[in-house]
DNA sequence: CGGGCGCAATAACTTAGGTTAGGCGGAAAC
DNA sequence: GTTTCCGCCTAACCTAAGTTATTGCGCCCG
């Protein structure tokens, strides 16, 4: 049961680095307020406040960038237990625009009380900063997955990834797990036009894959699934991963 | 004259955040070892220390990711005053590999000392957590290039990105800077093919727009380039930008 | 000083993936 | 309850970029 937002805040950041008794009592007391997005496709532009940090709790979000001709490129797919908007919080200025996928549900922390927490725990800091440095390194995987990976390989990676990110916070049941992605949504994070995502995906139900209908996939044989897509989970940096073994072949 | 390394880090730092006398007399204190890398294309995987934080001072560098079956992409390029090795300093572990791409010298922090640092000084935290985030930022636009530009537009881009990152550290002349990347390295940084990447150069040369020969490049006109590749220099987070102005039109 | 090698250049040909254009079905809207 | 719209699917065709191959040059090395 990790609904409560500050319990899901200190697994996160213990995912990463051991705490302390009083760096977990010091995050349990941070003001949260919940906040819920009613629906799908939303800019949180303007609906987020500058003055908080803001953790996803349920649903999807994702970071994406438009460029001036109106090409897209989802640059990440955000899922309960990120943290929105760090960069902001550290660097100031513009972050790149974050949208919904699903109806969300957000915890709102006030910055001013983050800064008070992180004077007194300096430790926390560097695990907020550890969260931070594994989205970069998820980042970087997607540049080898554009740069390098053939359609279905990406697609097939995309696959892997999301689903231990996911099984990593309990929302994955068996080998199933939600992506209430549209293939156009998708063929922007992946980098292909939307028809050649549905031919790709077709192409992997064909081969006894995956099923993916109605925004839920299920994964047949992860290990297989992995190794066409060349995918091997280190840079999720998960410390623990029991999941892929327990995924039926 | 930036060539003192202590130097090169404090610019580096208060680039993103604005440091007091104290904070940059720890900084300017820490003990730092010069280490000369002979040549290009070095592997640095087992050459640097696990033991200290190291930072480029002259010359570049490359992370990159090899696939099993020899496919690479070159993830970020590494300049004066690019710190190399935070994720490790900070989640342990491995990181992306990294590579020589010149002649290059490095300085190495022990990370005892960083740490003591630290501790002294929350703020240099917030500081160093920043230069991963832009680091993250240029990632993060690396992927809407690969995913959505052009061959063209893409290196085009990588132009524009490369000569203000190096104009922030002094490094360019005029509208001249050096990139001692072979077309080959291009390509894997690009996710082109060699050819292809000389075919782009060869357009970019005719329609009079770069000049590029023994690793140096000329753009003739910046802001023109900079049109074509769609490029806002917004997520290099330069605090201060004259350069662009003064590179003549 | 001659042979080999890495890099740039270019040409000929192939292909993965993009584009355009429909059709079909379900769900919300009126 | 029909209309509209959006998402999925398919087919035909196109093109940007990949692949393979060859040449030539400068440089290091023997």
């Amino acid at each position: 049961m990790k609904t409560m937002p500050n319990d899901l805040l200190i697994a996160r950041l213990q995912s990463h680095l051991a705490l302390d008794e009083s760096e977990r009592n010091g995050l349990a007391g941070l003001p949260c307020q919940m906040r819920s997005m009613p629906g799908r496709n939303l800019a949180l532009a303007g609906k987020l406040s500058e003055n908080h940090v803001h953790m996803i709790i349920e649903g999807y979000a994702c970071r994406y960038r438009d460029l001036a001709d109106g090409r897209r490129q989802i640059l990440s797919l955000l899922m309960p237990g990120d943290v929105i908007d760090l960069r902001q919080f550290v660097l100031g200025g513009m972050q790149p625009a974050v949208a919904t996928l699903s109806v969300a549900t957000l915890a709102a922390i006030p910055n001013a009380s983050l800064f008070r927490l992180l004077e007194d725990h300096p430790r926390i800091t560097t695990a907020l900063w550890s969260t931070t440095l594994v989205e970069e390194s998820i980042s970087r995987e997607w540049l080898v997955s554009i740069g390098k990976r053939s359609a279905i390989e990406r697609m097939a990676h995309l696959l892997c990834e999301t689903f231990l990110r996911l099984a990593a916070v309990g929302r994955t049941e068996g080998a199933r797990f939600p992506l209430p992605l549209t293939q156009s949504e998708l063929a922007d994070a992946l980098g292909l036009s939307t028809v050649h995502v549905n031919r790709t995906l077709q192409e992997l139900r064909k081969s006894g894959q995956i099923a993916f209908q109605a925004g839920t996939v299920e994964i047949f044989d992860f290990n297989a699934l992995a190794a066409q897509a060349m995918f091997s989970p280190d840079y999720l940096h998960l410390r623990e991963m029991p999941l892929i073994g327990a995924v039926p072949a």
